[in-house]
DNA sequence: GATGAATGAGTATTCATTCAT
DNA sequence: GATGAATGAATACTCATTCAT
C-alpha cells in the first residue's frame, strides 16, 4: 500500500537539486558534476546516496506521482476537476517542476526511466478514465464521446496551458486560466438532457 | 518575405540526417560524430557546410515551419481544420519527426535556438488566432471564448494526440482519431444561434 | 623462528575473502568495497583490522607459504616429491587459490608486497636446492645437472601443470598427471650408475 | 593467409608504449592516461587510432603471436628447438615483453582478450604437439611419454626460465641457460634404442 | 568494533571543434 | 570539399582512505 520509498533527508535534497537543475537549465545540464556542486559536495559523495544517475532520475520521477495523484475520495466530474486543480497547484507550489512535468520526451534516453514514466502515465490514464466513466453515469458528461478522445480533450488543453505558463516564465495567472478552462469544459461536455 | 535560407543539397542532406537521428534515437544522440557517419563523411567535413552544431539545429527547426505552416488561401474554420490536418499529415509523412515536433523542451539548450523556436511558435499562434477570429465572425465558433483559451482547447488535444501516437509507436489510426476530434470540436464550439 | 604474525579471527576471515575474490574474479576485483561486502561489513570497518590494502595483500601472501612449505623431516628425492605433492594438494584443497598461486606478476604493484613475495620465492628455492643436493648425494639424481637448471626442469613442468589445470577449470585429474610426471622425472633424472 | 592486421605507424607506436608500460609497471598501470602521456598526446587522441583499451590490448596480444610463432619449414626436434630459441630470442629482442609473455593471468579481466589469448595458446599447443609427434616418429624422442606431459616437461622449464630471467631483471645469460636446458632435454628425452 | 558520510585522485570514454594538408 | 590527427573539457563512475560519531 505504501509504495513510497522514503528518502533520507540527503536524498531528498539531491532530488530537489536535480529537479531545480532540470527546470532551470534543461536535462542536458543534469550532470553528476553540476548536481554535486549544486549541493556542495564532491561527485563521489552522491554515490553514497544513490547508486547512480538513473536512480536519482527515478526518485525524481516517483516524486511527481506521489505529489500529484492524490485526490482523495472524490468521484465523477468533481474528481476530474480536483485532479486538474491539483496538477496546477503542484506546478505553482514547485515551479521548478513546471517545465518538466509533462515533458516525457526528456527521459527517452534511459529505458528504465521511460518504463517508470510510462507506468505512471498509464496509472494516471486509468484513474482519469474511471472518473470520466463516473461522470458519464452521473449525467455530468455526455455519453457519446469515446473515452480516449475525452481524455485528450480535457488533459490536452491543461498540458498546453501548463507548458505555456512554464515557457512564458509564469507570466500569467495559471489558476485563473485553468478555472476559466474548467468551467468552459464543464459546460461544453455537459450532457444535453 | 522569403525567410527561407535556401540550403545547398549537402546542407539539406545533413539536416535530414539530423532530423532522422533525433527522431529515432533522441536528441542526445544528435552528435557530430553520429551525424557525419550517418552521411558518410568525416566529422570535420560537416564544418564545411555549417559553422557548428547550433547552426545545424537552427536549420532543422526552420524546416519544421516551412513544411507545416502553409495552408494556402483558406480562412475561418476551414483554415483551422486545414492547419490541424496539415500537421498530422506532416507527422505521418515524416514519421521520424513525430516525436520531435512539439517537444520544444528539447531545444532549450542553446538560447539562440530557443529564440528561433519561440518566434516560430509566436507566428503560428498569430496565424491561428486570425483564423479563430474569422471563424467567430463567420458564426462557426461561439464568440464567448477568449482567444488564448480557444487556442488551447483546440491545439492542446491535437498535440496530445500526436504525442500519444508517437509514444505508442504509431499504434493507432492518427487521421481517424484526428477527424473524430475535429468533428466533435466543430460541434462543441459551434455558435448556438 | 616464528615468522607467522598470528591473525585475529576477523583478520583471517578477511584474508580468506580476499583470496576467494582474487581467485574467482581476478586481482582487479580485489577492492575494499568488494571485500567489505563479501564479509558483510562497511568499508571503513576493514581499517580496524588492517592498516590498508597492502597489509591485507601481505597477509594473504604470507598465508601461501605457511600452508605450502611444510614438508616435515623428509630429505632428498622423497622431500622433493613431498614438496610437489604438497603443492598440488594445496591447490586441490583450496581451489580458489589455484589460479593465484604461481602468478607472481599479479602482485607487482606494491614494492613491499613484491619484496615479501620475492623473499618467499628465495626461501623456497633454497629449500628445494638443499633437497636436490641431498638427492644427488643419495645417488637419486645424476650429478651433472646444475642446480638452477634442475630446479627449472622439475618445478617448471609442475607450475605449468597447475596453471593449465587452473585455466581449464580443473578439467583433468591433477594428481594423476602429477604422479605421471613425478615418476617420469624420477626416471629421467636418475643417476645412470 | 595473412592474418596480420597491419598497424599504422601510430598504432604500432601505441602498442609499443603499451607493452613498455605493462612490462615496467604492471598491467594496473596500463591506463589510457599513462599511455597517452607516454606517447605525448591527449587521452582523446588515442581514440583516433583504437576504438578503446580492449582493442589496444588485442593488438598487443596479436603481436606476440606474429613475432613468435614463425619457425619456417622445420620439423621434429629441430622445430622444437627452433621454437624455444625463437621464444627466448624474442624475449631478448624485446625485453619489455619478457615479464608479460607468459603471464596469461594478466588478461583475465576482459573476456574478449582472454578469448584471443586462449586461441593463441591453443594454436601454439597444436603446433608443438605436431612437432613432438614428428620427433617421436623420427626417433628423436622416446615414444612412451604422453603428449601433454611432454609438452609440460619441455615448455614448463622454458617458461620458468624466462620468468626468472624477467623477474631478476635479466641478471643472467638467458641464451646460455636455454641452450644448456635444450641439450640436456635432447638427451633426457632421447629414444633409448 | 563498526558505521555513514565524505574526499581527491583516478578510471575509460565522448564531445564539439580546430587545423594543417 | 574533405580528411586525419589532435585537443580540452566534459561525461558517469570507482578507488582507497579518513574521520567524526
Amino acid at each position: 500500500m505504501d509504495k513510497t520509498k522514503t528518502l533520507t533527508p540527503r536524498q531528498a535534497e539531491i532530488v530537489d537539486a536535480a529537479l531545480k537543475l532540470i527546470a532551470e537549465q534543461g536535462i542536458q545540464h543534469l550532470t553528476i558534476r553540476n548536481l554535486s556542486t549544486a549541493i556542495g559536495v564532491t561527485e563521489a559523495a552522491l554515490y553514497r546516496h544513490f547508486s547512480g544517475k538513473t536512480e536519482i532520475i527515478q526518485a525524481m520521477v516517483s516524486r511527481f506521482e506521489e505529489d500529484v495523484d492524490d485526490i482523495g475520495e472524490l468521484r465523477g466530474w468533481a474528481a476530474i476537476e480536483a485532479a486538474l486543480i491539483r496538477r496546477t497547484e503542484f506546478v505553482l507550489a514547485k515551479p521548478d517542476l513546471a517545465r518538466v512535468v509533462f515533458a516525457e520526451e526528456l527521459f527517452k534516453d534511459s529505458p528504465e526511466t521511460e518504463q517508470i514514466l510510462h507506468g505512471m502515465m498509464q496509472r494516471h490514464y486509468k484513474i482519469m478514465e474511471r472518473h470520466f466513466q463516473e461522470a458519464v453515469e452521473d449525467g455530468a458528461i455526455r455519453a457519446d464521446i469515446p473515452m480516449d478522445t475525452l481524455f485528450r480533450l480535457i488533459l490536452g488543453p491543461l498540458r498546453l496551458l501548463i507548458k505555456q505558463w512554464g515557457l512564458s516564465g509564469g507570466s500569467f495567472d495559471l489558476c485563473a486560466k485553468r478555472d476559466e478552462m474548467l468551467s468552459l469544459m464543464k459546460e461544453l461536455f455537459a450532457s444535453n438532457i
